[in-house]
DNA sequence: CGTAACAGAATGAACGTTCATTCGGAGAAA
DNA sequence: TTTCTCCGAATGAACGTTCATTCTGTTACG
């Protein structure tokens, strides 16, 4: 059976993987479907074999790399661990899925909250912020966080995160091991009590 | 002469305003020329009595609203202050500026590095960052700021801004005078020296 | 009366989507 | 093995729509 269907997959996956290239470096409304299908190597047509629209496609994308993300960051989380561990953890995954999967992080970044995004879509990322409220939340309660609505502490370290991607992203800076500790000290000393 | 231009301003006028708040919600691809003429009570051919196209439109958007939030940031500027004066001024004039102007400044975030932005539009951005990176790399030699990259701590700053700016846009926490307190006194450990 | 401003219909290109057709490989028949 | 049949996968031209932009007639003002 595995055989059979393969073909078929290896032909979803080319169009999954042309449209995460195409909505990232150009949005949604200015990708084109038939360009999609170029980059694919299919034609316009047998796209629609496999999604019922372009919204539909980019909902697949959105919920998939989403899920990866979000798995990166919780394989091996410390759950147990202190909150420094567990920061530490946290962008150090972050950015390690920045750097393996560029595209993927420029296109979540890009289709945020959009309007075409289905109700999946949007539970997914209602369920991933509700995870890091969550974390802060608990760690405030036992005094290591900074006393500040949990939604500031979350403002500021996944903003910080996304700038700092972007920036290198933009080349204003490098992205190696020593900016990503220098990071992370002042993102720690941004939420911890002092 | 200020008379007789009068009408035709208020008509630029209008179609700018209209433009800003479509191309804030939908972005540049998602906003269709007739759907601006329609906000702004003109006519479609009108449009391009006043821009040579919808990118000069886009740019035009662009260039003023990012030199409105440049002027409020740098009016009153305390360039002989210390440091965390002039943090303080820079964020409560940029959270200001997005809660007075909160369409202009979506529309810069969701606009920013975007593919059919010109020269000039990249030439005001450009200055800004060069101007953050001035600050930053001053206050560094003066040994008030942690030794990192410069690029770090303007994503640092910057990053944590447009999350909460976000955050707060998406109803996910509050920007009051408490939040933004708590907001700049994380932001301020996070990049002075400790 | 002449000129500039404007509206809105017109235009052609490009869009997302569909569909009649072709293709290609897996079995059945010889 | 060779040939024939068949069926789902794939195609790409074609469709109706919508887009950015242009054109043309009308209006209003000096």
């Amino acid at each position: 059976m595995a055989a059979v269907v393969t073909r078929s997959e290896d032909k979803k996956e080319c169009i999954l993987s042309a449209a995460l290239e195409l909505f990232a470096e150009k949005g949604f409304h200015g990708t084109a479907v038939p360009e999609i299908a170029a980059k694919a190597g299919v034609a316009a047509g047998t796209i629609y074999r496999y999604f019922d629209s372009k919204e539909a496609m980019v909902n697949a994308v959105y919920q998939r790399h989403k899920a990866l993300m979000l798995a990166a960051v919780l394989d091996d989380f410390p759950y147990e661990g202190e909150a420094r561990a567990q920061i530490h953890h946290f962008i150090s995954r972050v950015f390690s899925f920045s750097k393996k999967h560029p595209l993927a992080f420029q296109f979540l970044e890009l289709h945020h909250h959009a309007p075409y995004l289905d109700d999946k879509s949007r539970e997914v990322e209602a369920s991933v912020i509700e995870m890091a409220n969550g974390f802060v939340e608990q760690n405030e309660r036992s005094k290591v966080l900074r006393k500040a609505p949990p939604g500031v502490l979350c403002a500021v370290v996944w903003g910080g995160v996304v700038g700092l991607v972007r920036a290198a992203w933009e080349k204003r800076t490098e992205l190696g091991p020593k900016s990503e500790a220098a990071f992370e000290d002042a993102i720690w000393d941004a939420i911890r009590i002092h």
